[in-house]
Formats: C-alpha cells, structure tokens, sequence
RNA sequence: GGCCCCAUCGUCUAGGGGUUAGGACACCAGAUUUUCAUUCUGGUAACCGGGGUUCGAAUCCCCGUGGGGCUACCA
C-alpha cells in the first residue's frame, strides 16, 4: 500500500520554522517509503485566513524543494485541496451525523458558554460544556434553524470513560472522556470546525499516516471518535516534539526570525536548514550530522524522533550553512552567490576582472563566508574606488613615512610583469622581509593595509596579484607621491 | 485550576540496568595563516530533586519540581 502523508497548514500567517519542521518530516517519510506528499490549505477561519500567507507558504516549499505531489497549485485525485472550498463535501458527512444521532445543533450564545465557564471557574471544577442541547428534539432544533436562529453542531462525545490512543513517538496516551466535552463541528456561520474537517480530508483523501506538531495530541479524542461515527478507518499518528526559543518556550518572533523565507534572505542555504531542521528532534544513526537530504531520506525514520522540545540553535544552523557553502561546486555557488550581489557591484567586477580572475576572487570567497549575505562586504576590497580606500586610510591614520619600506616595495612592483601572478608577488614580499629584516608582520600586515584599507581579508599575495600592477602603483604614487 | 506531553554538557543529542556517560554546535587553548575567516588538534562542560525496585539505576517504578501543550463558534 502506497503511504500517503499529507501537510496541513492554515493560512494565518507566514511559514513558521515549526510548520516547516512538520512538512519536512512528512515529506522525508513519504519520500523514504515512495509515497505521497500532499499539501491541504486547511483555510476554514475565514477571518484569519489570507491569500498571501498561502503565498508565504508555498514560496517557502519552493525554496527548499519540498515538492507535493497534490495540491492547490497541482491539483490531484483527491481535490479540492482548499478546505474552503469543499463545503459541499462536508455537508455531506454533517447529515449524515445527524441522521446518525451523532451530531446535535446547540442553541447555546457565546454569552451563554461564557456564563457556563464562569461558573466553572468559581466552583473550582475543570470547565467541560454543559451539554444542555445534547437531547433537545431534533424536529424542534430543525424548525428553529429553519426560521433563521444560530446553532452550532456539536458532536456527542463519550460522558464517561476513558480512551487510549496509539502515538508512533509517544506510545499509549489515555484521555478521559469526562473531560472533553462535546465539541463543534460546524460554526454557525456553516463553516466547518477544525476537528471536524481535518478528519473528513484526512480520510477522503485516503492519508496513512499524520506527522503534526505536539500541539495537536490533545484534539486526538475527538478526532479518532468522529472517524469512529463516520466509519472511516484512522491513519496512524505521529506528534513532533515542538520548536522552542532560547528561553525554552515556544518559538515566536522575540527569538528572531520565524519566517522562513527571512533565512533565505539571510543568506542561508536550503540544504543547511533542511538539514538542520531534520536534526531536530531526530539523530540519525552513526552520529553524522551533516547529511544530505538525499541521506536525509534513506536515514529517516518516525520511531526515532524523540519527544521532547528543542531549543532553535541558529549557531549550529550557521556552520551547517558554511558546511553546504564549501561543498558546492565553483559554478553552482556563483549562482547562489549572484543573487546576494548588487548588479551595479557585479558590472564593476566585470569591468575590473576577466573570468579567470572573477573565478580566483569566487574561489577565495567560496573558501571562507557563512552566509551568502557576506559577499557584498567580502567583495568591497576588489572594487573600491580609490577615492573610498583612501578616506579608509585615513581613517585606520596609516603613516607611510613609517613603513620605509614602501618605496623598495614600489621599485619591486615597477619591475613586476604587468600579468604578475600572487607568486610572483610571493616572491617579492619574501625578498622585503630578507632585505630589511622584518619580521612578516611588520611587512604583510602593512602592506596590506596600504594596498587595500583594510586591516584583514583575505589572502594578501592573491588580493594583490587581482587588484593588478596598475592599481597597486596608482596607490603607492599617491602614499608616497 | 484541570488534563496531556516532556526532562543527559550552555544548545542539539547518543546511551534503555554494570560505559573512563559518546558525538556535534557553541566556548576556551594550541597549530596553520601577514590578518579576519577557513582548516586542523586538544580541552572545559551534563544524567532536575527525593524515594523505591535491584548485588548494581542516567537507564525501571512512584512522588515532587521545572518546562511545554491543550482547555475557543483558532488550527
């Protein structure tokens, strides 16, 4: 039997790092069993619901790969896939609720609830509804709907009891049904309830098995007795761990970025997150950390995703995210690279540089940033104009009357080959430091401020040979000059 | 408040009766480098507390504590 698992986010806001988690871990299982992925936009709070969160969400598939198989966007056997749009099919299993005696319409005004909690409260007991019109007569209920008055539908749950239900992760948890309460199934505007919708889709749209968030076991009572009176046959279940901040408590905007799409725009890499997002809550065997998704797919497993909360690390993120950058190809991390770099700075490189040299200066940076976003700045000392690097050189309050050096350094230059290469440069810079007897830093590290504005970056030899013999004398002439 | 879930280095975790409690990130130190970064080597650092069970508990059980989730005509 072919798996299918399903992601199942409401539109009311961005993509969340914890939505993601669930959608990666769906996808992950439903690739490793050569299954189905599918996506449900599981929109029924109108007021909360907005198309650009839809946006937001399938944007951040799209970064990350993350493919359905089904979808609003692709369509499928098994459509609409848009909660609001599938009113009618709901409809269809409400009466057939009612006509069951499953489903009963409730009178009751959000007043009327509000007194009940009240009175709850002040008693000190656990609030559960009153159940009041659990045995109102239904031909009665029908008329008062027909003339136009309010209900809910509310599903008649177990009063007593308990019920145990099976986790993949957690094992055996049991409820008691004394405590839950009759829930609604559909609001009075007829839009259906959560509880209700999610497992009319998960069974129509034949889904084997659901990886959800933590924040969902506690609705599974609910949902495994509205399979029950609907005879549908459940799906196995499997509650993630949640996502936590620093302070441990649950991942919000305070903790930094949330959307998904902000670490894109940070320069990170999709592989770095998907890989570090598998890596919470789940360690694959052998301890290697860093793996592929391709790896990723093979090692995954839903029995060994632990069950306590994690803590968001964005450091570890980070050296993944190096990690994936080093391992690109030279072309592959150019195209990654281009995005992040500001077209008027990409044409001044093309100006100042051949394509060899644009590779050399690719390589170097491919070797050391973190994040894409580091490129503008790793680039500035290739193309600063002269006019920048020298208000730099004030600024550092760099004496070239001190390094006396620099008029020998000069007359090495001069004698340089106009294509000199940065062992050529090498040599020259060795020659200075036999000369005059410096130590290396006394020699570098000058130079490199004098030639470039900058106290660091990266390797002196090959910065100089790039920046070129022309450039390298203009800047001397105008030290010493 | 009630119900449910959870608890090993700062963080992610391995380990599921006998281990010098392992790894990764971070951190610190050293090496490499003219330098930042990268890279390499080494180091510091943990079983929430209390009771049981047992020859023996980080591991099993109970209680406590702490954290989280749910307790909506949100999902």
């Amino acid at each position: 039997m072919t798996v299918r698992l399903r992601f199942a986010p409401s539109p009311t806001g961005n993509l969340h790092l914890g939505t993601l988690r669930a959608a990666l871990f769906n996808w992950l299982y439903a690739q490793k069993k050569k299954g189905v992925f599918l996506c449900r936009i599981e929109d029924t709070d109108l007021q909360r619901s907005e198309a650009r969160f839809e946006d937001s969400i399938f944007e951040g598939l799209a970064w990350l790969g993350l493919t359905c198989d089904e979808s609003p966007m692709v369509g499928g056997d098994f459509g609409p896939y848009r909660q609001s749009e599938r009113r009618g099919i709901y409809q269809t299993y409400i009466d057939q609720l009612i006509e069951s005696g499953y489903a009963y319409y409730c009178f009751a005004t959000p007043e009327d609830l509000e007194a009940e909690r009240e009175e709850a409260k002040k008693a000190k007991k656990p609030y559960v509804y009153s159940g009041k019109y659990r045995d109102y007569f239904l031909d009665e209920a029908k008329q008062r709907v027909q003339a136009g008055e309010k209900a809910v539908l509310r599903f008649k749950m177990p009063q007593s009891g308990t019920v145990t239900v099976h986790d993949l992760i957690r094992g055996e948890v049991t409820f008691d049904y004394a405590l839950i309460g009759d829930f609604i199934l559909q609001k009075s505007d007829g839009t259906p309830a959560f509880n209700f919708a999610v497992v009319v889709d998960d069974a129509l749209m034949n889904i084997t098995h659901v990886i959800r968030g933590e924040d969902h076991l506690s609705n599974m009572p609910r949902q495994l007795a509205v399979f029950e009176a609907l005879g549908f046959e459940p799906p196995q279940f499997a509650h993630l761990p949640m996502i936590l901040g620093a302070d441990k408590s649950k991942l919000s905007k305070r903790h930094g970025a949330t959307n998904v799409i902000e670490y894109k725009e940070q320069g990170f890499l999709p592989e770095a997150m998907l890989n570090y997002l598998a890596l919470l809550g789940w360690t694959p065997f052998g301890g290697h950390e860093k793996l592929p998704l391709q790896d990723l797919i093979q090692a995954f497993d839903i029995d060994q995703v632990n069950s306590s909360g994690a803590v968001f690390d964005v450091k570890k993120l980070s050296w993944l995210n190096g990690q994936y950058i080093r391992d690109l190809s030279a072309t592959d991390f150019q195209h990654r690279v281009v995005p992040f770099i500001a077209t008027t700075v990409m044409n001044k490189l093309k100006d100042l540089y051949n394509d060899l040299q644009l590779q050399q200066i690719m390589g170097l940076a491919q070797a050391s940033i973190t994040f894409l976003t580091e490129m503008e700045d790793f680039l500035q000392v290739f193309i600063e104009e002269d006019r920048a690097y020298q208000q730099r050189l004030n600024a550092l309050g760099f004496k070239p009357e001190e390094q006396a050096f620099l008029s020998l350094f000069t007359q090495k230059v001069t004698g340089l080959d106009a294509a000199f290469s940065a062992q050529d440069m090498k040599v020259i810079l060795e020659e200075i430091v036999a000369e005059t007897g410096l130590g290396k830093g006394k020699v570098f590290r000058p130079i490199r401020i004098a030639m470039t504005g900058f106290q660091s970056g990266p390797d002196l030899m090959q910065v100089l040979a790039l920046l070129g013999k022309g450039c390298l004398l203009r800047r001397l002439g105008m030290l010493i000059g």
